[in-house]
DNA sequence: CCGAGGGTGGTACCGCGGTACCACCCTCGG
DNA sequence: CCGAGGGTGGTACCGCGGTACCACCCTCGG
């Protein structure tokens, strides 16, 4: 275990309440992130506890070095804001785990449990905003893209629909099946669909549904 | 608060935990997902606690249709199993939270108040992987994917440039212009390029570019 | 020196894609 | 009640895309 703060009142805060726990073995501490990523490759700890907003080196840098030099230590990073950039950076930085310092020490230890043994934890109040994120890439895209692009906006739902399964490489002929029409209504819609959409070609269209994310 | 599960021992249960809660008002209960549907709109509860395998609708889909329904009433889905499927199925359904029924209770708690208060909840077992996947949508594909598709690899450099032409969604006729070649000899280009990365038509190829970040 | 493989070019042929029309039905708002 | 617009379906026609061949040249390694 290291505890990494540059307050020392902080650290002490940590180390009390980490002391208090039976697992916990011996706890070392960091007031930097330089001096965090030296301690972590010679104590070799299973979880890190780690400050964001800490002088010089800060506890970003400090986690994607720790991480990287591929030792068992896993990061939790604990921090008093929950503003999304630091979430986000931290956890593209390879921390387990993303707390605010202000949860109940049972919250806190909870995670730090979950962290040794491996798995990850985030405060409630950024999984939903993380959830979001999520989700929203993996549900194609709704209203919000239509506004921005006029050209899809002049769409109506039946020329969208066509157009998503252009963009998903579908023949006209496939598109007629898997929606019960003709082949000559597909071929209808393809074309006012292009027309619309300043296409050459369902080969632009498929480009023009991609970079706008519809498929 | 809505409790909805097929065993009325499990449904025993958490009404006992929740009426624990000093902020927990009534408690209403459904055994399978149709119930589980009808009354989230009659109740409108905060939260609803969702079982996935249920005869009938399962909670998935009940879950689904109650955000779908565009109430205040959120979804906790609680499960035994941690398989992947269930987990992902639950949160692109809409739901706030995923937790697994051996969670204790202290956490069960924690996870029912802050998907009440519109944060969510993920098991941390489930967070670790739900974040790898997260990251890994995130950094942008670059040259590690032409190692990674042997489809790409088996390509000439001739084939690559072909291939992003295409992908551009330029014809043949004007790949053939700017490379300074003939169309037959663009055709027989493409035609390899299908062939080796087993794509039907050029679309296909248009996809395939896109998806490696190639365009 | 020779063979393999990549790059280029050609011919012939078919089919799907795309355009240009037209027509009919349904729904909905003026 | 009627007209507009969306959805559907059809015919006719052309051209590009794609396949199946074949051929030739160049480079490079055995």
């Amino acid at each position: 275990m290291l505890v990494v703060d540059d307050q020392e009142l902080q650290r002490y805060g940590f180390r009390m309440l980490l002391e208090s726990l039976p697992e916990t073995e011996a706890v070392g501490e960091a007031a930097h992130g330089a001096a965090a990523v030296r301690m972590a490759a010679e104590l070799r700890p299973d979880v890190v506890l780690m400050d964001i907003r800490m002088p010089g080196m800060d506890g970003i840098e400090a986690t994607r070095r720790i991480v990287a030099s591929g030792g068992r230590s896993r990061v939790l990073v604990l921090t008093t804001f929950d503003l999304d950039e630091y979430a986000h950076s931290a956890l593209r930085a390879g921390a387990s785990g993303f707390l605010l310092k202000d949860a109940r020490p049972a919250e806190l230890l909870a995670g730090i449990r979950a962290v040794a043994q491996g798995d990850a934890v985030i405060a409630p109040a950024l999984t939903r905003r993380l959830l979001q994120e999520f989700t929203d890439q993996l549900r194609p895209r709704r209203t919000t893209d239509s506004a921005e692009d006029p050209r899809l906006s002049q769409l109506t739902d039946r020329e969208r629909e066509i157009l998503i399964a252009v963009g998903k490489g579908w023949t006209n002929g496939e598109i007629a099946a898997r929606f019960v029409l003709s082949e000559s209504t597909v071929k209808t819609h393809v074309g006012r669909v292009l027309a619309k959409i300043g296409a050459r070609d369902r080969i632009q269209a498929v480009i023009f549904a991609y970079d706008l994310g519809l498929v």
